[in-house]
DNA sequence: TACTCACAG
DNA sequence: GGCTGTGAGTA
């Protein structure tokens, strides 16, 4: 007799409570080493070679070829090289160049290359991961195809709620497997299925013996060699082990990756399976064998997503000892529900609020953690599939060496990296989700020895049907020049250089691409005319004349020749004049453009005073500055 | 809302 | 350790 019923059997049907029934399916499935696996697909390599893919002097991630030297995440590239007696080969991230847009492989480049002509200095490139989105993309797309069911869990990982495939594979497809083709009891069970003779409520019947030899995909967790296929749920994980196996095999026939996988009723336990055994495996945790698993595999709560860090540490601390926050202790302990682990905890909490011990958890979180706990150590700890939006937010990020970042014309540099990287990032997604994206804000973030300093746009709306990076630019080159101004040039205080630099993008909004661009865009340009004290309210052809004198980085429109030159005058000269007051070895850390900048400004002859800060050139043309197009107030 | 902390890969 | 992202908490 089945202990399931057919109600738990069509909720694995359901989308959004597949989750919740007995006979649920999760995956979990993880690309191995995925950085140095994508340069190794990328230069054409094979599994056998030592790759490990290098950010400056750090190794980020190490192929299992290279695993055999004993080289670990946290070595440097260095000592790395000198354990594997150079066997290894290292291949460097793809970078920006400060003050460039596109980022750009270099092959053969790198702090191990003796060869000083190829270095990749850290003090001028910024590392790209944009080569591994691309990548994680591709991926995603497989899973994609073959279930909707797919959450993005990191670049590099997904989870699958498999229910409706398996039941869909079990209940109403032909195939199962060769050994079950001709299978008369599972021919009847979907026969009661299909006539709908069955009462939602009574037990299914008992799994035919022709169903017990279903073959698993990969291997099952099973180190007493007990029966593997008693029950339904198993004859589940069966076919979700074979669905994985298909995608797993279509990843690495397609795209050449290697993948590892857990298959388990719940996300947690699926995890820890896709983490058993690697490279390019699956464990299939069965129901009655998942207590065997956590405690046989000495799980404690720090192993659980989530209880890595401080959070699981405190928990070990509450239940005395380390060893104490093992999987088993904790259930063998509270075998009647979470009520009393949660007084426990409260007690220890009250105990040691003398001490510093405890400093995350609170009395206030452990009616829900003591319920978690519960769950998570019989391995019931039920969590749905996390479909996530497009995208919350997106960062592009540079911790500065100590001569990265000097003054504002190095700031403005990084701010067209950044600029750059975050336009092309947006267009993939456009492109991959047929929509258009839009920030509506944007942050800009400088951080100094001393303080952190923070500028952020109102309400940031562009007029193109396209955006470029020339819309970040003007943004983030007004947000730091505001920056510069109150922190730097009015005060006259300590500021730079800058130990890190950022612009975040968020709050997006999403448009259907099928609306024409004059739809979307129709609104935000009224705003623009009604926001802008500057710019006349006109209709199309009038706002062509308008743009003669209009500065492409500012956006701001100018109604004479003169106002527009001597705006013009008013950037170069920002752009330089620190460059020019101060530290003059300055000069001899800046990028091509910008030495062809300072070399135009003594040209130019401009060390006559420019109109000196932005309030000045406001002022002169009225209240509102014209960039105002850009921001609400 | 602005900012910090915690966590993860 | 550097880079990127999410979510919770706090004021």
């Amino acid at each position: 007799m089945s202990q399931f019923t057919w109600k738990d059997l069509i909720q694995l049907n359901s989308d959004s409570k597949s989750y919740l029934s007995p006979l649920s399916c999760m995956a979990h499935v993880d690309v191995n080493a995925f950085f140095a696996q994508a340069e190794q697909i990328r230069c054409g390599y094979t599994r056998d070679d030592p790759i490990v893919c290098v950010q400056w002097n750090s190794i980020i991630a190490v192929s299992y070829a290279a695993r055999k030297y004993g080289i670990s995440r946290l070595d440097t590239i260095g000592s790395a090289m000198e354990k594997s007696g150079n066997k290894l080969i290292p291949i460097h991230t793809a970078v920006f160049r400060r003050g460039e847009d596109y980022w750009q492989y270099h092959d053969g480049c790198g702090s191990w290359n003796s060869d000083k002509s190829k270095q990749i200095p850290a003090n001028l490139y910024k590392v790209s991961l944009d080569p591994y989105r691309r990548e994680s993309r591709k991926i995603f797309r497989i899973f994609r195809k073959h279930s909707d069911r797919v959450e993005k869990a990191s670049v590099d990982e997904v989870f699958l709620d498999l229910g409706k495939l398996c039941f869909q594979r079990l209940l109403t497809e032909d195939i199962i497997s060769k050994s079950t083709e001709n299978c008369e009891s599972l021919g009847i069970l979907r026969e009661i299925f299909q006539q709908g003779e069955y009462n939602i409520d009574s037990t299914l019947p008992t799994v035919p013996e022709e169903l017990k030899l279903l073959n698993f995909v990969g291997d099952v967790y099973n180190p007493e060699n007990k029966p593997l296929i008693e029950d339904w749920d198993d004859v589940i994980f069966a076919i979700g082990s074979q669905l994985v196996g298909e995608m797993r095999d279509d990843i690495e026939d397609s795209l050449g990756f290697t993948t590892s996988a857990g298959i388990a009723r719940t996300k947690y336990v699926a995890k820890l399976g896709s983490n058993f055994k690697k490279p390019d495996a699956q464990t299939v945790i069965l129901n009655k064998y998942v207590q065997d698993f956590l405690d046989g595999e000495s799980f404690d709560i720090t192993s659980f997503w989530t209880f890595g860090g401080k959070i699981g540490n405190e928990i070990c601390t509450l239940l005395k000892t380390p060893e104490t926050g093992s999987i088993k202790f904790i259930r063998e302990n509270w075998p009647d529900g979470p009520q009393g682990l949660h007084n426990y905890l409260n007690k220890r909490i009250l105990e040691l609020s003398n001490t510093n011990e405890i400093q995350t958890l609170d009395s206030s979180k452990t009616e829900a953690l003591s319920q978690k706990l519960y769950d998570i150590s019989r391995g019931k700890f039920l969590l749905p599939l996390n479909e996530k939006p497009i995208v919350k937010s997106m960062m592009s990020n540079k911790n500065m060496r100590k001569d990265s970042c000097c003054n504002i014309i190095h700031a403005i540099s990084w701010i067209e990296v950044f600029s750059g990287e975050l336009t092309a990032r947006i267009k993939e997604l456009e492109q991959e989700y047929s929509k258009l994206i839009v920030p509506k804000t944007v942050v800009l973030l400088a951080t100094t020895l001393k303080k952190k300093v923070y500028r952020k746009t109102g309400h940031f709306i562009h007029n193109h049907s396209e955006l470029t990076p020339k819309d970040f630019i003007q943004i983030g080159t007004k947000l730091m020049q505001d920056i510069d101004n109150e922190n730097y040039g009015a005060k006259n205080s300590f500021f730079y250089p800058l130990l890190n630099l950022s612009i975040t993008i968020s709050n997006f909004e999403i448009f259907d691409t099928n609306k024409t661009i004059v739809d979307m865009f129709g609104n935000h340009a009224k705003i623009l005319t009604k926001t802008t004290n500057n710019t006349k309210e006109v209709e199309g052809g009038k706002q062509e004349e308008l743009n003669l004198f209009c500065c492409k980085f500012c956006n701001i429109n100018f109604e004479t020749n003169k106002e527009f030159q001597e705006h013009k005058d008013f950037h170069v000269a920002l752009k330089l004049s620190d460059a020019m007051n101060g530290i003059s070895e300055d000069s001899k850390n800046l990028t091509i453009g910008e030495r062809r900048l300072l070399l135009n400004k003594k040209r130019k002859n401009f060390d006559k005073t420019p109109p000196k800060t932005n309030k000045k050139s406001k002022g002169k043309r009225g209240s509102t500055p014209g960039i105002l197009s850009f921001f609400s107030k």
